[in-house]
RNA sequence: GGCCUCGUAGUACAAUGGAUAGUAUAAGAGCCUCCGAAGCUCCAGAUGCAGGUUCGAUUCCCGCCGAGGCUACCA
């Protein structure tokens, strides 16, 4: 329960004990105040007092003046709940309240060694969290990684607040840029692999996905020489022409074709492996497109009989979604074979009828938000069980100082060229410090992986993902201030004084089960610790309901911020009493565990040194 | 053209309609004989423009200006 949520409903016993109000009129209604309408939020700090209450919105209610209104609450709530409030104040339209340090000690007691704070009991509820879905033509780059950490941190989210969480991806592995890599690598790759090259399969594969490119570029030009317009030039290329044919042939199930399809995607998985392994993602189930493409079908079919579809002369089929301020869909060609959306129709009915969800989550990125809402309309009309739990996780775009990353131009930053080089970063400042000396080689390669993934993982989540960003290759990488590294030097920061109290004796009487004493008050530093560290669930809370990491992320970073103010200020080993070491220890531990936790609904390690 | 996002210090990000718009970086001034300086303290600096609703607007509504995306019988 947290203290917000144990002031409303106080308040709301106040206001009705106050202002009963004519039984025989509608405003002595039993939902006359409701919680809904409270707004109760922490006291800015130039003002005395914890949570505040703001009161404009029952002035003209209740034909009172805020400040008559807020000290008959405040009276009242004192009176009432003597050992929550200890006093209160009113200033213009605001009622200040000032909660017992009785309050926040024993949330400190029975919470500080809680090692998985805010963890929440089953709600027996399965949802599905599609996201990476990438190309198998490419190499991930920083636009994946978003979407790879969003995807796994919203999953963890869920899981903690009791959710059965299945995480999915589609692998993009058909289609005409599957055959460009194809063409490419039959046309100039000499039987070259990656074995053979020592390049990782991913690379590999997109070097002649990009070779595709140039070489097409130099055929259209020689075309255009000769007096053809570039969109002509473009289509009749002899390159192009033949990733066409590749393509059909595909389709056409033709062994030679299937078989090196087969072999280079194969390559391009071995790649993907690797990496998804150094980020920590994972999937439970991976579904291919070569394998759902022809999915769907049976749903234009269903929608015909239903007449949600129609067919035009030429046989195609479409969907009108006029009245709904959209336009007309196709959703099936006039050859017979299927579009994007048809496909995904036929994913989502097939992932429904396996898992039963509750809730599907789709991690793509904003430029398929028109698709995203016409395909949940189309599952609406339809009828499907499943079409309101249909949710698009829609992320903004990461853009360079330069603009949008084009892999054509070659001006995407790679996602394992990143990563090698904040490793590198990592390393080069761990070094520096040298703080790990005995650290074997094992344990410090594991150590720059944490600190470097950290600084990665949190600089993609700490911005709301409905945003567009920025990557500054030459600002971003910093391990100061707003960043992973600052909140996993606090931690391990922490960890270090608790070592040294278990080195001493004193650790059992120190952190034993004793009440923290109150003979003296709490201390500004300590208080304004102990007051955002009880926040935590309900962060957890608003990250839920947002579908949003970045909630947690700034949480974190406030937390260790405030740590270290209060660690400035106050001496933990050598405080001023007994007490004192005691309660500022269960403190340092229950900031750690909730660093810990925070940073792991992340998916960031937090080190015990660094 | 139509539809959808987004415009906050030099830069990058915050702010359920609430108090003097927060934080980080970069610039300036300090703090390691004392629990870890990847830290702390101080100092400066911003809501694109013009209206409206409201006791109160960064937030909601309208217009303009600017940025991006979508508007494929590509995926």
């Amino acid at each position: 329960m947290s203290i917000v949520s144990t002031i409303k409903p106080l308040v709301i016993k106040a206001l009705k004990e106050l202002y009963p109000g004519d039984p025989k009129s509608a405003d002595s209604l039993p939902d006359r105040f409701r919680e809904d309408d409270l707004t109760v939020s922490i006291t800015k700090p130039e003002f005395e007092g914890d949570y505040t209450l703001v009161l404009f919105s029952f002035v003209k209610q209740l034909k009172k003046s805020p400040e008559q209104l807020g000290k008959e609450i405040g009276e009242l709530l004192l009176k009432n709940n003597p050992e929550l409030f200890t006093s209160y104040n009113v200033i213009k339209g605001f009622l200040n309240l000032v909660i017992a340090d009785r309050y926040w000690l024993d949330f400190l007691q029975s919470n500080y060694s809680n090692r998985s704070p805010g963890v929440r009991p089953s709600v027996n509820k399965t949802i599905i969290v599609e996201y990476s879905s990438p190309n198998t033509n490419k190499p991930l780059h920083l636009g994946h990684l978003r979407n790879n950490f969003l995807g796994w941190s919203v999953a963890e989210i869920l899981k903690v607040t009791g959710h059965k969480v299945i995480k999915t991806a589609i692998m993009n592995d058909r289609g005409i840029h599957i055959c460009k890599s194809m063409v490419a690598w039959q046309r100039f790759g000499n039987g070259a692999t990656p074995d053979s090259t020592g390049i990782k399969g991913d690379h590999f594969v997109g070097d002649y996905y990009v070779l595709f490119g140039t070489e097409l570029k130099k055929e259209v030009e020689t075309l255009m020489a000769t007096g053809t317009t570039k969109d002509e030039a473009e289509k009749n290329a002899p390159l192009m022409q033949a990733a066409q044919k590749m393509l059909v042939d595909w389709e056409n199930g033709d062994p030679e074709v299937r078989a090196l399809w087969e072999k280079m995607n194969g390559w391009v998985y071995e790649g993907f492996n690797e990496t998804y392994k150094k980020i920590g993602s994972d999937f439970d189930k991976n579904y291919f497109e070569s394998s759902t493409y022809l999915m769907g079908k049976e749903i234009v079919e269903e929608g015909l009989a239903k007449n949600v579809f129609f067919k035009k002369e030429d046989g195609s089929v479409w969907i009108d979604l006029t009245s709904d301020g959209l336009d007309e869909k196709l959703v099936l060609r006039k050859d017979g074979t299927s579009v994007y959306i048809t496909q995904d129709l036929g994913l989502a009915d097939k992932k429904y009828e396996e898992f039963h969800y509750y809730q599907s989550f789709h991690v793509i990125a904003d430029e398929q938000n028109y698709h995203m809402k016409v395909l949940k309309l189309i599952l609406k009309k339809l009828q499907k069980p499943y079409a309101d739990g249909i949710y698009h996780l829609s992320y903004g775009l990461v853009e360079l100082p330069t603009g949008r990353m084009k892999t054509r131009e070659g001006t995407v930053v790679d996602a394992d060229e990143i990563i090698e080089e904040l490793i590198k970063v990592a390393k080069d400042k761990t070094e520096e410090l040298g703080k790990v000396k005995d650290f074997n080689p094992g344990e410090l390669i594991e150590l720059y992986d944490t600190i470097a993934l950290g600084a990665l993982k949190f600089f993609l989540l700490r911005v709301d993902p409905k945003k567009r960003m920025l990557f500054n290759p030459e600002e971003s990488i910093d391990f100061h201030g707003f960043t992973g590294p600052f909140v996993q030097y606090t931690h391990a920061r922490i960890k270090s004084i608790l070592r040294k109290e278990i080195a001493g004796v004193s650790r059992q009487s120190a952190v034993g089960s004793s009440q923290p004493a109150v003979s003296s008050p709490l201390l500004p530093k300590e208080k304004e610790l102990i007051v955002l560290l009880e926040q935590y669930e309900s962060i957890l809370g608003q990250a839920l309901e947002e579908h949003n990491p970045s909630v947690v992320a700034i949480y974190a970073f406030n937390v260790a911020k405030v740590f270290n103010a209060f660690y400035t200020e106050h001496s933990v080993m050598s405080a001023e009493s007994e007490e004192k070491k005691v309660l500022r220890l269960k403190l340092s531990e229950l900031t750690a565990n909730v660093i810990a936790a925070s940073m792991a609904l992340l998916g960031v390690k937090v080190p015990e040194r660094m």
